[in-house]
RNA sequence: GCGCGGGUGGCGAAAUUGGUAGACGCGCUGGAUUUAGGUUCCAGUGCCGAAAGGUAUGCGGGUUCGACUCCCGCCCCGCGCACCA
């Protein structure tokens, strides 16, 4: 065994090793062994690895490498999420096409992973690009098209003016477009839409079963789908001689005797006839449409109003109310229309406080008296109130109003009970190039004509001009001039191409049949997916969207039925789900003359302590001179505090990397990057190395434990195998890999301690050794690989089962328990294990420590907590 | 603005079901070994105090024999908000 720890060495036989024997295979005959299928999300191919990737990819392996340990058919796969933006952009700044691009980069984050060692399948890796994989989503598009799953519809976009482009709510930056600086607009433009909406009720009641997920999750997505129970009611009104309804939706049918004016959005259409003959509000319109239509912005905007001049009847009193035009009002949710109650909802007040709007109270809250100047206080109560001015319903609580007046306006034909979603149906198409084209076919005659079957893939050409301004595809008839499937005229091919999240949304699936040219999926599905993915790991930003997404696909497809004899009986794709923390590393910079901030590295600056260990400046070891220390900010380009993996897997090799990122965070929280920390963890890899070392140095023992032990090997002993049970339970159960190797820091640390020089401390010695190696396995594997190897020799740790802790090594003859009087801690006494409580408050009662605090008062109380702590109450 | 998280020593954190607050690691201080150290080993390390003891988990209140943990109010930080992925 050589004496030093050579991280690049090892790795390198260790990979070499699994490559010869196949060990990352996931065969679909496992002889009877349970599946297991570990998945992390796959990455968007932007060039390298960042420190994200590689925390989120040594959770899977860890997770992935301890069930195989368990006796799981492991299935850990490995592809790209490779359509997006960032290749179009890339193509605009540096010329080149966004296919090579892509492709580049998949090779070299390929090799990236492949040097962490990572046991991913590779066989079965697959990018979102390649007509073989998107030629499936455009056929399920198909399906879906004829089935009216997918529809056309007015969506609003951000439009730059000057580029003629539309452009990602990203792209917008202080209501501007990113490159032309020109104010951006709201404009409609025809796009298809998939009906999540269909599913709303079931992806709702479906996170009720999902008890693998973190509740946090599902609370995000409860709130985001957003199911009020309301009415939805109308104002009568006549307009131009004909007459019409406008209809809200309202949770709060209970205050609809207190509405006093009616607020629509600026695209309603009431809102437009009422501008035909107001140029003032026509121009208030025109300035509604000015800025984007991300949701953070339009919410955090100042809210502004104009009257229309017209008005609609109450639906109750006949009385008229006044239509406004409010920015705040949504087209998209609802009715695009709401009723404003000023007294009893916050923005209502707040809108008509400005506008000089009437405010009349109909809910009474007991003992709390309204007023406007304290009115957010009394708001506050609103949830105890009865109906007051609101004549018959006077005295009826909030439940009993809705029920009465919904039963009033039913009556008249103005209003109904219904079930409101938030949640909208899903755009998914994209003027953009780098996407999956939408398989349609435009033609005069036949209208939106799906493309047939045997014409699929539409393939998206790789040799185009990326300008900026527009879709390539719009400018090259070559790809878009076509004849009609129907009715053979010419037509013109749809240009625009699919949501990212499209791909994103089953590529789980495909990975149990990548390789399938002929269907979508195939019985391999039923095998990998059976009961969904096992386990699922990623970002906590993906929580809603891409989740959500995931899930209303696997509905889809388990409605679309058999195909080509398979069908997707699945209801959920994520049986548990882990979301990881941001990587986040220290800032720090230098300011120009103009005050411009010069990001530095942190790499390049070494920090300086004062004596106790507080940082006391920092300079940058390039000139020794100082910069200044920002806060702690997720890794990125903008920042300059990325750290780049490659350069630590060449210094300290990849177990190291992986050991920190385990050790310094629990999985689900933010994880602070620390090069004293990564040195830490090299630390312990070469005091595991030496120990090992020292040991096979003096001869592998020979022979069994005996029966009985000394007292110190017995509690070492006992240490080993509580280890065990603890890393076990980490790793299995709780999923918190930082107390895992805690554990077995803790476990070296009174090892070293013990004497183990006599037989049968070498015996116990050698069980610790193996054991310890093969408990750190699945997190630090090359060096797993290695010492598995010196310490039995033949043996191959990649194929050993995970240790069991021995029941009877657990048994303990005493148990100290910690003695509180009055609450507070005074001491501890021990006794044997099977004292009975009697027995348990007597001994507390005895001890010096009791009496002493106790000072001669009685006991009045004794709590016992078994195994753990008394506390005499006095 | 709305929804969801988080806040514990100098730092990352632990405390699994309301029961020893600070395991483990980093840093720091002192010492030993070494020609040397970005090596290794030993000891110490929440704060106040000579000690006894007191005090401490963002802030203010509450429940309990006992609260980092449960309840009410507040402050600060992060994530998401439908065209970044």
């Amino acid at each position: 065994m050589q004496e030093k720890y050579a991280p690049a060495e090892i790795e390198r036989a260790a990979q070499e090793h699994w490559r010869e024997t196949s060990a990352d295979r996931a065969i679909e005959d496992a002889g009877g062994k349970p599946k297991y299928y570990c998945l992390s999300m796959f990455p968007y191919p932007s060039g390298k690895l960042h420190m994200g990737h590689v925390r989120n990819y040594t959770i899977g392996d860890v997770l992935s490498r301890y069930h195989r340990m368990k006796g799981f058919n492991v299935l850990q796969p490995m592809g790209w999420d490779a359509f997006g933006m960032p290749a179009e952009n890339a193509a605009l700044a540096n010329g080149v096409a966004p296919a090579d691009w892509t492709a580049r980069n998949i090779a070299y984050m390929k090799k990236q992973l492949q040097s962490l060692g990572f046991s991913i399948d590779w066989a079965r890796e697959f990018a979102t690009c390649a007509p073989e994989y998107y030629r499936w989503e455009q056929w399920l598009f198909t399906r879906l098209f004829r089935k009216g799953l997918i529809y056309k519809k007015l969506g609003t976009v951000n439009w730059d003016p000057v580029d003629q482009t539309v452009l990602a709510n990203e792209q917008v930056v202080d209501g501007r477009g990113w490159r032309s600086g020109a104010l951006v607009e709201k404009r409609e433009i025809p796009m298809y839409y998939m009906r999540i909406t269909a599913y709303a009720e079931e992806l709702l009641a479906g996170l009720d079963t999902l008890a693998g997920w973190p509740e946090q999750v599902r609370l995000m997505q409860r709130n985001w789908i957003g199911k009020s129970i309301g009415v939805r009611l109308a104002f009568p009104y006549e307009l131009d001689g004909k007459s019409g309804k406008l209809w809200v939706f309202t949770t709060r049918a209970d205050t609809l005797m207190g509405v006093t004016f009616v607020a629509v959005a600026a695209e309603h259409p009431l809102a437009a006839a009422a501008a035909r003959n107001n140029p003032g509000l026509a121009a208030f319109i025109e300035e509604c449409k000015q800025g984007g239509v991300a949701e953070a912005d339009l919410a955090t905007m100042e809210k502004k109003g104009m009257p229309t001049g017209f008005s609609v009847r109450h639906p109750l009193t006949n009385e008229p109310v006044p239509v406004w035009v409010g920015n705040y009002v949504l087209m998209s949710y609802g009715e695009g229309a709401v009723m404003a109650v000023p007294a009893h909802d916050e923005r209502d007040f707040a809108f008509a406080q400005k506008y000089g709007l009437p405010i009349r109270q109909v809910i009474a809250v007991k003992g709390a008296s309204f007023s406007l100047e304290s009115w957010q206080a009394w708001y506050a109560d609103k949830d105890r109130g009865v109906c007051i001015h609101s004549g018959k319903y006077d005295g009826l609580d909030r439940e009993g109003a809705v029920e009465a007046i919904a039963a009033d306006l039913a009556a008249r034909a103005l209003g109904e009970r219904q079930i409101q979603f938030r949640l909208r149906d899903w755009g998914i198409s994209r003027q953009r190039y780098w996407g999956c084209p939408i398989p349609i076919v435009h033609c005069e005659t036949c209208g939106d004509v799906p493309v047939p079957d045997e014409d699929l893939p539409v393939v998206l050409p790789e040799n185009v001009v990326i300008t900026g301004a527009g879709s390539p595809l719009a400018r090259m008839p070559e790809f878009h001039a076509c004849a009609c499937p129907r009715c053979g005229k010419p037509a013109r091919r749809e240009t625009d191409t699919m949501d990212t999240f499209v791909e994103s949304s089953w590529y789980f699936l495909r990975y149990a049949c990548p390789d399938n040219d002929r269907a979508m999926f195939d019985a391999r599905v039923n095998y990998w997916c059976q009961n969904g993915v096992d386990q699922y790991i990623g970002g906590i930003e993906h929580a809603i969207l891409h989740l959500l997404y995931a899930r209303f696909f696997t509905k889809l497809l388990r409605d679309t039925g058999e195909v080509d004899g398979v069908g997707i009986a699945l209801d959920e794709p994520f049986g548990n789900l882990l979301t990881q923390g941001m990587v986040v590393a220290p800032t720090f910079y230098r300011e120009d003359g103009d005050g411009r901030k010069e990001w530095i590295n942190p790499a390049d600056v070494e920090v300086r302590t004062d004596a106790r260990g507080r940082p006391a400046g920092a300079v940058l070891k390039a000139d020794g001179g100082p910069v200044m220390i920002g806060g702690m900010e997720k890794m990125s380009k903008s920042r300059n505090n990325g750290i780049e993996p490659k350069t630590l897997i060449e210094r300290y090799g990849a177990d190291t990397v992986r050991l920190f990122m385990m050790f310094a965070a629990p999985p689900d929280q933010s994880l602070e990057w620390s090069d004293a920390g990564v040195e830490g963890a090299s630390r312990f890899l070469r005091r595991l190395w030496r120990t090992v070392f020292e040991h096979v140095g003096k001869g592998l023992p020979e022979g069994a434990l005996p029966e009985t032990l000394p007292a110190s090997l017995k509690d070492l002993r006992r240490k080993l195998h509580q280890t065990i049970a603890r890393v076990g339970d980490d790793y299995g159960r709780r999923r918190q890999f930082n107390t895992a190797v805690a554990a077995v820091m803790e476990l070296l640390n009174v090892y070293d301690r013990t004497d183990l020089d006599a037989p049968a401390g070498r015996v116990l010695a050698q069980e610790i050794l193996e054991t310890v190696t093969l408990l750190l396995f699945p997190i630090t594997p090359h060096i797993g690989q290695a010492l598995y190897a010196e310490l039995k020799p033949g043996a191959d740790a990649a194929r050993a089962s995970f240790p069991e802790a021995d029941a009877a090594a657990l048994a303990q003859d005493t148990i100290e328990f910690m003695l509180q009087v009055g609450g507070r801690l005074r001491g501890s006494f021990t006794i044997s294990a099977d004292a009975g409580r009697a027995a348990i408050e007597t001994a507390a009662l005895a001890t010096g420590v009791a009496q002493k605090f106790m000072a001669g008062k009685p006991a009045k109380k004794v709590v016992v907590v078994p195994g753990k702590l008394v506390n005499i109450v006095v």
